[in-house]
RNA sequence: GGGGGAAUGUCCCGAGCGGCAAAGGGGGCGGACUGUAAAUCCGCUGGCUAUGCCUUCGCAGGUUCGAGUCCUGCUUCCCCCA
């Protein structure tokens, strides 16, 4: 099965994409008649999407560069059910106001990976709230809840598991699956959509949509889900510190971004490299064989370059150097401006922490005193009641505060 | 409808004879070692105007000098009998 016909398959599975495929020969086959409509569904949870929603994303791209026709889905309607898959407990419900700005949150990153516009294979992005919210219940149960059993929607893994952990399940979210099927037979009838993919958490609910596609309309469906990344270590990707990574700019800075990328584990970076990035294999083999953090320097450039833009990149780039190489004060740290008439009456060091968002409280700052894990203008603070004044300002006009090693914030009078 | 059990530090799991800011993990943060990595070791892990004060153990009352711990009612969830 590793030897795929089609461009679109080929490059799927040699940067390390497929997990599972409802039909490979007959995908491949697809494949290489012409472009392929496909989708990808996005929750709407949260006011912007974080690396690990990544794996997907790139799969549309992928897809767009193949030649095939991407669509993304956002799930407007779907969102106020919510997928069990893969949770121990419901999901609070959202609101539509919510979810509505949630989605307008989400929208513009989509637009640093794909082309859309009305060419044949350009991107295109619809929202099921626009047939999901106008369902008649009776008429539902009648035309699609035939064709689903129960005995059969109990033997899902996001149903199951929840059962055997005797979790409760709702009556709500059983129907997720059902929904979520109607949105590929919906696609696959009005848009001409062939092939839903996902992670690999997906797989259930992608195959029921590909059943009953087959059921309404007699069209034969495909389903391809990628591995569920998690990092060398195990962990789930795509958590730090300071809680997920964003794409939206507004929700984390180009540098923090960067800075994800450039700390990861070692025997990441290659699988990173070939997913995230679109730097040709061989030219990835030749990083892997070299200096290590080079290797990560230039994954977190290229990531950053994809999601920021170039220049951002190359910025974030610039100052990390700065920061860590030079040990120099580098202007484009991260940074919040405080009123100079404070600072004129003195801030106390453990508020400015706070304030800097370093730390979380007064008291945490107190223990990274202890702990020696604070630093101003690159000296350990010692003083937990010592003030911050005019006279500490560095001759570029600012105050640098670090907590630890590596994060870094500059403090700016205005 | 009847009987039994559960809910603990707003990240999670989880101990807790009436004196508890509450054991122990995991996770996270800081320090040491490194390479801005991993592994390992050490420390920390409710808040504040901080040698003290305030708020936490599903919710609301009660007993008590004192309640996570005892009593009553309520909510939610599990299990057993109908």
């Amino acid at each position: 099965m590793t030897s795929y016909r089609s461009p679109f398959l080929k490059l799927l599975s040699e940067r390390g994409y497929i997990n599972q495929i409802s039909d490979p020969e007959g995908l491949d086959k697809l494949a290489l008649e012409g472009p392929v409509t496909a989708y990808i569904g996005f929750d709407a949870t949260g006011p912007s999407l974080h690396v690990g929603h990544m794996m997907g994303i790139m799969m549309l791209r992928r897809l767009q560069q193949a030649g095939h026709r991407p669509i993304v889905l956002m799930g407007g309607g779907t969102t106020k059910v919510g997928d069990p898959s893969g949770k121990d407990e419901a999901r609070q419900l959202l609101t539509d106001e919510i979810i509505g700005a949630n989605i307008a949150s989400i929208k513009k990153v989509f637009e640093s990976f794909l082309t859309f516009g009305n060419g044949p294979t350009d991107a295109v992005m619809v929202n099921n709230a626009e047939w999901l919210d106008e369902l008649k219940y009776i008429p539902l149960l009648r035309d699609i809840g035939r064709h689903f059993s129960v005995n059969r929607m109990l033997t899902f893994d996001s149903v199951k598991l929840r059962l055997e952990r005797d979790q409760p399940l709702s009556f709500l979210e059983f129907n997720y699956m059902i929904l979520q099927a109607y949105d590929f037979a919906e696609l696959a009838k009005t848009r001409g959509v062939r092939l839903q993919m996902g992670g690999s958490d997906q797989w259930g609910n992608i195959v029921n949509g590909i059943d009953l596609g087959r059921r309404l309309h007699g069209i034969e469906l495909y389903g391809l889900t990628c591995p569920l990344l998690t990092t060398a270590s195990g962990a789930k990707m795509g958590k730090t510190a300071q809680g997920a990574v964003w794409l939206n700019e507004d929700m984390l800075s180009a540098y923090d971004f960067w800075q994800y990328w450039r700390n990861v584990e070692d025997d990441d970076v290659v699988k990173f490299l070939k997913l995230f990035t679109d730097i040709p294999l061989g030219e990835i083999d030749a990083l892997a064989a070299g200096d290590i953090n080079e290797a990560k320097k230039r994954l977190a450039t290229e990531v950053t370059a994809l999601v920021r833009g170039r220049d951002a990149a190359e910025q974030a780039a610039e100052t990390a150097r700065k920061t860590f190489e030079e040990g120099a004060l580098a202007e484009n740290l991260p940074g919040v401006t405080v009123a100079s008439s404070d600072l004129s009456a003195g801030i106390g060091v453990l508020t400015a922490f706070v304030t800097a968002g370093l730390v979380g409280s007064t008291s945490d700052a107190r223990r990274q005193v202890k702990a020696g894990g604070l630093k101003v203008n690159d000296v350990a603070v010692s003083d937990e009641r010592a003030v911050l004044k005019p006279s500490d300002l560095t001759p570029e006009g600012v105050i640098k505060l670090s907590l630890g090693k590596k994060r870094h914030v500059l403090l700016r009078p205005k």
